[in-house]
DNA sequence: CGCGGAGTTGAAGCGTTTCAAACGGGGTGG
DNA sequence: CCACCCCGTTTGAAACGCTTCAACTCCGCG
């Protein structure tokens, strides 16, 4: 408990687990699995009996508009998504909320805290959902997890790294057009990847939370999507979006802060920046852990 | 060059480093080692000679203006940055490049392409820089890479982790003045964190990547130099800026996106959002792959 | 039934963007 | 060695777009 800020009840949620009121409700169309957990983390291959036996996990259940983990708190657990969605949200000193991204499905969450650290955000479910919950003890021990787990783990954090990339381009646009009609297609992309339409979105948020994570005012928000919806790219039901016109939102999520009219006209120079071009690094090893390292042919395996 | 989608001569750039032209200049102050790697990424204890051996790792140079990794490129290594600092930037389809953070030393650098992905960014460096490349195919061996190497490992991507968020946080000011105030800030903290002054800062970039990275046009960035400056807060020359008044600068940086003007005015109510107040979760686990697991009262440990 | 929150829309103010121009430095080539 | 040019930086001025404040509707909930 204590910390920081202090969150006193949510320290000890690990504790509180262990109160186990198995199955509160909604029995479970499946059931959950090793094997739908490492799928869920980008593994295709069928585990082995021994892998199964090194993994442990459990399954819960997270309320909508519950708090998965607060901001400073020092989980024990990694989280994986299995179903349903959550925002990644930190308060500021204001009292301001700002939504710093969404965990999907199959996504990782609380990895931060893992090595001894906080938790940079709290995580909030936008909905009913589900998630996994690996041992942080078992997870550090990299004898304990086996070879598999260990690859699923590291698909999922570079996969997580990857979103940040994403989000971060969300931001890059200057009209909040183009930055509402980013965040439909990359929910869009997000949801086609998971296996459900890439037509129709269910948002599970607030104008306030989306104009959060676009870094504009809500009121703005909402005067996009109407925008959207005139011009016939979207068609809006408070948090159900359609996308009729793929190649139309895409053309209004072009706008960047680049140079602003002729956006596809210089495709002539290779890189903005020509003079003193950017070279590719020659690397030029000053030093190596090993005196004869394997053959470098090698290297170029795929 | 070329390429949106392929990077064919920088997928070689591996093999190119077998061309290993040792020391091409700079006799450095300090030979490589893997004790010093690991300091690097935040291991304080002193290796055993099993993970010495374990550990292969080379060092490398980067040059100023360099790239390390292009977008889109598989590389088989992952990266510590030793000394110096690196931008990493995503180009555009209209030729705008969005710099996305940076990294500094003990950062990690492409983790993304390890899984068999691509670089979601390009790396570049700001300055001479020197970076330790690990072998990817070693890395992805849980055998081969000791449990020193994979503690190391995940701390330094937890640090990462974070870093995307304290970026997210730079951006969710509305002044132009609050952004760079805390880009500084933060600045300024990672060179105290890396034992340099925190008082005087090295951008070591142009006003239009600072200004891509905070998300306002270059004049802006310009222009709220100046204003910085003549409050007192700051003394700028060009890329070396001498923190004045770090309390002040602390408050230039307060402003954001929330309710505008009483600041720390209403501290009363814990949670902005109140009526249906978001609760902690009590995580009842719906299923657990482990018939018995170890006692919850373990679970507390820290 | 009334309250409060969420969403929408309007109007005004202002900050940022954008277009321009000028300055200065650093590099290259004459 | 100097001139020139290119580029980064700074500053100005105008226009746009967003933020902000405000009013209003709709809806769920006590």
């Amino acid at each position: 408990m204590t910390l920081h800020e202090s969150h006193p009840q949510e320290a000890r949620a690990g504790a509180a687990a262990s109160g186990a009121k198995r199955c509160r409700l909604s029995p479970l169309p499946e059931q959950g699995s090793v094997p739908e957990l490492l799928r869920l983390m980008g593994m295709d291959v069928v585990p082995t009996a021994a892998d199964l036996d090194a993994i442990s996990a459990s399954l819960w259940r997270v309320r909508r508009h519950t708090v998965l983990f607060h901001e400073g708190a020092r989980s024990e657990f990694l989280y994986v998504v299995r179903s349903g969605s959550l925002k990644c949200v930190k308060t500021l000193e204001d009292g301001y909320e700002q939504v710093l991204g969404l965990a999907q499905v199959g996504e990782l969450l609380g990895f931060e805290s893992l090595h001894g650290g906080r938790q940079p955000s709290a995580a909030v479910a936008l909905e009913e959902s589900t998630v996994y919950a690996l041992s942080a003890r078992e997870l550090r021990d990299p004898q304990r997890r086996g070879a598999l787990l260990d690859a699923a783990l590291h698909h999922a954090l570079a996969e997580k790294l990857m979103r940040a990339a994403e989000t971060a381009e969300m931001m890059s646009a200057v009209a909040s057009d183009a930055r509402l009609a980013r965040f439909l297609l990359w929910l869009s992309g997000r949801m086609a990847q998971a296996g459900q339409s890439r037509r129709r979105l269910s948002l599970h948020m607030g104008r306030r939370d989306i104009a959060s994570l676009l870094g504009i005012a809500h009121e703005t928000v909402s005067r996009s999507f109407t925008t959207l919806s005139e011009c016939g790219l979207i068609r809006v039901d408070i948090r159900d979006v359609e996308i009729l016109d793929f190649d139309g939102l895409r053309e209004r999520a072009r706008t960047t802060r680049g140079h602003p009219a002729h956006a596809a006209s210089a495709p002539a120079r290779t890189a903005p920046s020509r003079g003193r071009a950017i070279e590719v690094v020659a690397p030029s090893p000053l030093w190596r852990s090993r005196p004869a390292s394997p053959e470098s042919g090698a290297l170029a395996v795929a």
